[in-house]
RNA sequence: GCCACCCUAGCUCAGCCGGUAGAGCAGCCGAUUCGUAAUCGGCAGGUGAGGGGUUCAAAUCCCCUGGGUGGCUCCA
């Protein structure tokens, strides 16, 4: 029997083997760190025997796979331990691994679990991790199975069994607990060295909200402890870079309960922010050929039946009366803007039409889902409508995945790209439906970028391409969208005349490029750690003097750099110069402008960085173009 | 919306098993004039998220409401 190994290597055995024999063969030290296998290409345990020749890939724990099969026995071993400790109190459902651990979802009515006894199923958990267990693969038709879980009260893993397609199924066992499992699996618990509970949560079986509520325990392991100290230090850095946290020690912005949940309320610093964000925006558009356009706040609600939104969006939307007249607050842009095209005949030169609004919607989502300044009830997007042939659409998508490109590149952001095909509650045609999706699509592969397809999470009138970004957590936000509509102008009776004198229905684009601006600036605050660039800091200098000596200059310092345009602030209180830099240091401005007797003398500044590193002294002239040639260049 | 947990001064937090509230920072007043991350002293500041209950007695126990946090469902 002859085995191959991915760098082409061909050993023979004489009778059958598993892949960890494979793996003595070639080392103990191998043997030791396989955990499982890809057997002619499908994943498979390391002890599972191989009678046949067969290309055999060895899974070391170093390898995602490997690590990935490692959480994956873990959260069995948290459910062999839950089940230990609680038995028929509670039910086991499923336990995979995750990106940075895994989770196990339990079902009780008479247990809820509580962080307090994190440290009892931990030390369960290691008891049967150290008594070196073999995990064992079975396999057996699903009707015995089913009787299997029956048996042992198992009701959840009975429905995951009634409604498996194929005729046999496969259980996994660690002595005297077994679960239905596709796995693989570690040949042992004596591997499993290094895990961690860290949370539990509410989920709904199946992800249904009509289903049961379950309790999801988080949890996370690593073949390593070094690994987990480091993981665990990481989340500790990321929660100083919380946008709530460091928005309120910033100042930027807050939220009231008297005023309203999930309304952000703007403070100087943060408004300011915002408004550069903005400027940023209406130069990007208007250098991309887009119109800049406003749309009213409320439109009458008999429009929004007429687009679908009343229909499809109703729950999300806020409405008011007004002389018996019920209007509806926008939770979206695009109404106005197809106001503003059939407000005059269009040929198709006028065409693309892109009109763009930092347009501020409204959307009544639910108490739960709020997340300060991610997830908000009142918000600005960058929204743009783009009104095109159908020749011209896919150079339209081009052009906007371009613009996401490139203001991504500005940030510094990394971002993922996924596209959403129709989803159930949707309006339109079957055709215009794939024909949007292809167009999407083809646009997306002609990138060369890598992309997810999410089947049938599209918007209701339309297919969509989003980008997300992560935030400290790695959690990852919706930011850019593209959102491709063929029914909007079908129901708004929109058209050009073509060539041909001839009318003709134009497609449309919905196309945000930051998304939300609350929510960019959430992401951009985790993601400078409120470090802004230059361009971007609300304060870009603070003008400082030691001693009440130099007052007088360094007032006319500041009064000089505030006329050149400069954002400063100035501290001339009767304080220590270290006192001063420690406070603007917890501001982080970027620069710190320190003036003594030297600089007073010589007429200039000497600015401290944030880093702590002093720039050579200048004179005020030189410092404020140094200033405006970094933030021109967008540093 | 659902599940769990949390809510003490402007902020960060302490207060063991119920005996009736405390610190640091910020603020105010005064002193200090000091060159790269905290100068010293004083003063003031709390209907303990709100409401109800148990108790001789509740910040501490129970219930309801509100808000927050972590998830789930949903989404920019």
């Amino acid at each position: 029997m002859i085995i191959e190994l991915p760098d082409g290597q061909k050993k023979e055995f004489p009778a059958a083997v598993t892949p960890l024999d494979v793996a003595r063969s070639l080392g103990e030290r191998l043997a030791r760190e396989t955990v499982a296998a890809r057997i002619d290409g499908k994943l498979a345990d390391a002890t599972t025997p191989i009678s046949q020749d067969a290309k055999v890939e060895l899974i070391t724990l170093s390898s995602p796979e490997g690590l990935d099969v490692y959480r994956h026995s873990a959260a069995h071993l948290m459910a062999h331990a839950v089940k230990d400790l609680y038995g028929d109190e509670v039910q086991v459902t499923i336990g995979p691994a995750i990106e940075n651990g895994f989770y196990y979802d339990f079902f009780s009515e008479k247990h809820t679990f509580t962080p307090e006894e994190f440290d009892k199923i931990e030390a369960r958990m290691a008891e049967l991790a150290a008594a070196d267990l073999p995990i064992n693969r079975e396999v057996m038709g699903r009707e015995q199975a089913m009787e299997l879980f029956r048996g042992m009260g198992e009701n959840f893993k009975v429905e995951l069994i009634r409604d498996l397609p194929d005729e046999t199924v496969s259980l996994y066992r660690q002595g005297a607990f077994v679960d239905l499992c596709r796995g693989p699996h570690l040949p042992s618990t004596r591997f499993l060295k290094v895990f961690k509970l860290t949370s539990v949560a509410g989920a709904y079986w199946r992800g249904s909200e009509k289903n049961a509520m379950l309790q999801r325990i988080y949890a996370t392991a690593f073949p390593d402890k070094k690994e987990l100290k480091a993981y665990l230090a990481r989340l500790e850095e990321a929660k100083k870079r919380d946008h709530r946290k460091l928005g309120k020690e910033l100042d930027l912005f807050s939220f009231s309960e008297e005023a309203g949940v999930g309304l952000p309320i703007w403070h100087p610093k943060g408004a300011l922010l915002r408004m550069l964000l903005e400027d940023f925006e209406r130069k990007e558009h208007l250098k991309r050929g887009y119109d800049i356009v406003l749309g009213p706040q409320i439109l009458r609600t008999e429009l929004w039946m007429k687009s679908g939104h009343y229909n499809n969006y109703r729950e999300n939307m806020y409405f008011t009366e007004i002389d018996e007249q019920s209007y509806g607050i926008k939770p979206m842009n695009c109404l106005a803007h197809m106001l503003i095209y059939r407000s005059r005949m269009r040929s198709y030169r006028d065409l693309p039409l892109r009109f763009f609004e930092l347009g501020t919607v409204h959307r009544h989502e639910k108490s739960g889902v709020l997340h300060g300044l991610l997830r908000v009830r009142e918000f600005t997007q960058d929204d743009a409508h783009i009104f095109c042939t159908p020749d011209q659409l896919n150079d339209e998508i081009l052009g906007v995945l371009r613009f996401v490109r490139d203001v991504m590149a500005i940030f510094g952001f990394q971002y993922e790209m996924e596209i959403s095909t129709r989803p159930e509650k949707s309006i339109g045609s079957d055709e215009d439906w794939e024909r949007a999706t292809e167009a999407l699509m083809k646009a997306l592969e002609s990138t060369g970028q890598p992309f997810e397809i999410n089947a049938g999470d599209g918007a209701f009138y339309g297919p969509k391409i989003d980008v997300k970004l992560k935030d400290a957590l790695d959690r990852r936000w919706q930011c850019a969208t593209i959102q491709c509509d063929f029914t909007l102008p079908e129901r708004f009776d929109l058209t050009f005349v073509g060539k041909d004198g001839e009318k003709h229905r134009p497609v449309m684009l919905h196309r945000v490029i930051l998304g939300a601006i609350e929510r960019f600036v959430g992401v951009l605050i985790e993601h400078f750690e409120g470090k802004f660039p230059l361009w971007l800091a609300p304060v870009q200098a603070t003008v400082m003097n030691v001693t009440d000596n130099q007052a007088d200059y360094a007032g006319k310092v500041f009064e000089t750099l505030r006329a050149a345009g400069i954002r400063a602030e100035k501290d001339l209180r009767n304080e220590k110069l270290s006192f001063k830099i420690r406070e603007a240091q917890q501001a982080k401005v970027p620069y710190m402008l320190v003036i003594g007797d030297q600089e007073m003398a010589a007429g200039t500044v000497t600015a401290r960085m944030r880093d702590g590193k002093n720039l050579p002294s200048m004179g005020v002239a030189e410092f404020c173009s140094l200033v405006r040639g970094e933030c021109e260049a967008y540093k």
